[in-house]
RNA sequence: GCCCCCAUCGUCUAGAGGCCUAGGACACGAGCUUUUCAAGCUUGGAACACGAGUUCGAAUCUCGUUGGGGGCACCA
C-alpha cells in the first residue's frame, strides 16, 4: 500500500444514525486505524428537501458515543475542508463545467413532467426506465443560449452507448456492467446542487480518499462513478462494497421491523462495547473462534479480506448475549458510575458507594443490562413494593407466619450477623421446626425481596443487614393470614 | 421488465479440492451444580438450495436452474 489510507463515512443528515450506518462507519474506522490512516466524516446534504434539523449534531454525537472518532470532518477541519457538501458547491460547478467542456456531459432542458411521461411509457412498454437522451445532441452553442436565456437545466453525464466496464471490488472481485444499461445520470440539479454521483466523486478525489467502503446498494452505480474519475483524468480509488444488514425476513434492514436507530439501542441500555462488537461481526469475523472483542482488538484484527459477501440478519438475541458478556467485563466501579444516575432517576438516593459495589458484585452474574440491577434488585435499595403472587401462594402458607417471626427473633438476638452465622441460625431453626431448610428459605427470600428468584439468600441477608432483614420478616409475617 | 450481487444449522458464521461422518457462537432441549434464578460445565437436535460438469476426490472450481436481495429519481 503506497498511498496513505484515507477513508470516509458520508451520511446524509436525514435523521438518526442507522445501525447499518454504524457498521459502515465502523468498518471504515477500523480499516483506517488498522492502517494508521485517516477517517473522515463528510456530510452529504445535497438534497435540500430531505434535510433534517439537528441531524448532523445527532450523527456526530452518536458516532462519538460509540467510540468512532473522526480525524477530519465538521468541527475538526483539516486541510480538505469544508466537510459539508452544501458548502462545497463551487467545486461541483467547476467540475461539471469541466465535463461539459470535455463533452463528457451536457445540458438537459427536459422538464420533470416530460421525464415522468417518458418513464411511464417505458414502464408500460416494459422496457427499462431510463432517460431517453433527448437533449444529448443539442449543439453546444444552442444549449449555451438556452441556458443563458434562463431556461431551467440540469447537467447530465454522457455514457457511451456501447462497450462495458469491469472493475475490481475488494469484497466482490470482478464486476462487469454493460454501458448500455447505464443512464445518462443527472450530475447537477436545476437548483444548482450536485447529485450524489457528482459530489461523491469530486469530494472523494479532492479529499484524497484511497478506499471507498460503502454499502452494497451503491454497487450498481459504481461504474458511473469510475467513469467520472476517468473523464476527469483522476486516479480511481479502491472500492469495497459491504453486504447489507437485513430484517428477519431478509429484506434490507429498515424501520418497521424493529429498531434501527443507534440511539434506540443506546436508550435501551445497550453498551457501546456490545453494539460495536455485534455490528462488527455482522459480515466480518476474525477467522478463529473468538467472539468478544474490544474496539482496539477489532482495529488490530480487521481486514477487508475477511468481510463476507452475503447479507446478515440483525438478530437481537446475540446482541443481548454480547451485552451481558461486556457488562461482566466491566469493573464494579465502572458499573457503579453508570448505575448511579439510573438510581437517581428511579428516585433512589443516598446509596452508599461501598454498599452499591457489593450489590453489583452479587448481581453481576445475573443481569444483561445495567438497568437490571434495579429491575431485578430493587429490594437492595428499598422495601419490596410488591410480592410475587405465585410465590405468595406457594410459600406463604399459614405456618410460614410463625416461622418467619421465629427467624426474625433468632436473628435479632444473634451476636453477629455474618454469612456463616446467618446460615447456621436459619438451618438450625429449620431443624428445630422439623422442616427442610428450603421450606424456610423460600418464604424468607420472598419476604425480603418480594421475589422468588435472586442471588444466594445468605449473601442477600448479610448485605441487607440485620435491621432491614428483621423488619422485613416481621412485615411479611403480618401479611400472612 | 432490465441490470448487478448473493446462496453452509432458525440466526451470526468457520471452511480458500482431500484435515469435513462440516467446526464455533446465539437461541432451543436434557443433565450436573444448587435454597431459587442466573452463571458455569457436560450434552442433544439442527445446515453445505438443486442439477450437470471438471477431478482419483468438491461445501470448496465451472456452467445452468431455483431462491433471496439490491439497483434502475433533478434521494442518498
Amino acid at each position: 500500500m503506497s498511498k496513505p489510507v484515507r477513508v470516509r463515512f458520508a451520511p446524509s443528515p436525514t435523521g438518526f444514525l442507522h445501525v447499518g450506518g454504524l457498521r459502515t462507519a465502523l468498518y471504515n474506522y477500523l480499516f483506517a486505524k488498522h492502517h494508521k490512516g485517516a477517517f473522515v466524516l463528510r456530510i452529504e446534504d445535497t438534497d435540500q428537501s430531505r434535510k433534517v434539523e439537528g441531524a448532523i449534531e445527532n450523527l456526530i454525537s452518536t458516532l462519538e458515543w460509540a467510540g468512532i472518532h473522526y480525524d477530519e470532518g465538521p468541527g475538526k477541519e483539516g486541510k480538505f475542508g469544508p466537510y459539508v457538501q452544501s458548502q462545497r458547491l463551487h467545486h461541483y460547478h467547476t467540475y461539471a463545467n469541466e465535463l461539459i467542456k470535455r463533452s463528457k456531459a451536457y445540458y438537459c432542458f427536459c422538464t420533470p413532467q416530460r421525464l415522468d411521461e417518458v418513464r411511464q411509457k417505458q414502464i408500460a412498454a416494459k422496457i427499462p426506465p431510463a432517460y431517453d437522451r433527448h437533449c444529448r445532441n443539442i449543439p453546444p452553442e444552442e444549449a449555451q443560449k438556452r441556458k443563458e436565456s434562463g431556461e431551467p437545466f440540469v447537467v447530465r453525464m454522457k455514457v457511451p452507448m456501447t462497450g462495458e466496464m469491469t472493475f475490481e471490488d475488494r469484497i466482490r472481485g470482478k464486476v462487469t456492467i454493460a454501458h448500455k444499461v447505464l443512464d445518462d445520470q443527472v450530475l447537477l440539479k436545476s437548483d444548482g446542487f450536485p447529485t450524489y454521483h457528482l459530489a461523491v466523486v469530486v469530494d472523494d478525489h479532492l479529499m484524497e480518499i484511497s478506499h471507498v467502503i460503502r454499502g452494497e446498494e451503491w454497487l450498481p452505480s459504481t461504474p458511473k462513478h469510475i467513469m467520472l474519475y476517468q473523464y476527469l483524468g483522476w486516479e480511481v480509488p479502491e472500492f469495497a462494497h459491504l453486504p447489507l444488514l437485513l430484517n428477519p425476513d431478509k429484506s434490507k434492514l429498515s424501520k418497521r421491523q424493529g429498531d434501527v436507530a443507534v440511539e434506540e439501542y443506546r436508550a435501551k441500555g445497550y453498551l457501546k462495547e456490545a453494539l460495536v462488537n455485534f455490528v462488527a461481526f455482522l459480515g466480518w469475523n476474525p477467522g478463529d473462534e473468538r467472539e468478544i472483542f474490544t474496539l482496539d482488538e477489532l482495529i488490530k484484527e480487521f481486514s477487508l479480506e475477511r468481510v463476507g459477501k452475503s447479507g446478515a440478519v440483525f438478530n437481537i438475541e446475540k446482541l443481548n448475549w454480547l451485552n451481558q458478556q461486556h457488562l461482566r467485563l466491566k469493573s464494579n466501579e465502572e458499573i457503579a458510575d453508570a448505575l448511579q444516575p439510573i438510581l437517581t432517576s428511579a428516585g433512589i438516593s443516598g446509596v452508599e458507594r461501598n454498599y452499591l459495589l457489593k450489590v453489583i458484585e452479587l448481581m453481576k452474574e445475573r443481569v444483561t443490562f445495567i438497568a437490571d440491577f434495579i429491575e431485578l434488585g430493587d429490594y437492595f435499595f428499598r422495601d419490596p413494593l410488591s410480592f410475587d403472587e405465585k410465590g405468595v401462594q406457594k410459600h406463604w402458607r399459614p405456618e410460614a407466619k410463625r416461622n418467619l417471626l421465629k427467624l426474625a427473633e433468632r436473628l435479632e438476638q444473634a451476636a453477629e450477623f455474618r454469612l456463616g452465622s446467618i446460615e447456621s441460625i436459619l438451618r438450625s431453626l429449620a431443624d428445630e421446626l422439623g422442616v427442610n431448610a428450603s421450606a424456610l428459605i423460600h418464604p424468607t427470600r420472598l419476604a425480603l425481596s418480594g421475589r422468588v428468584v435472586g442471588p444466594s439468600l445468605f449473601h442477600m441477608m448479610e448485605l441487607l443487614g440485620k435491621e432491614t432483614v428483621v423488619k422485613r420478616l416481621r412485615r411479611a409475617a403480618e401479611m400472612i393470614k
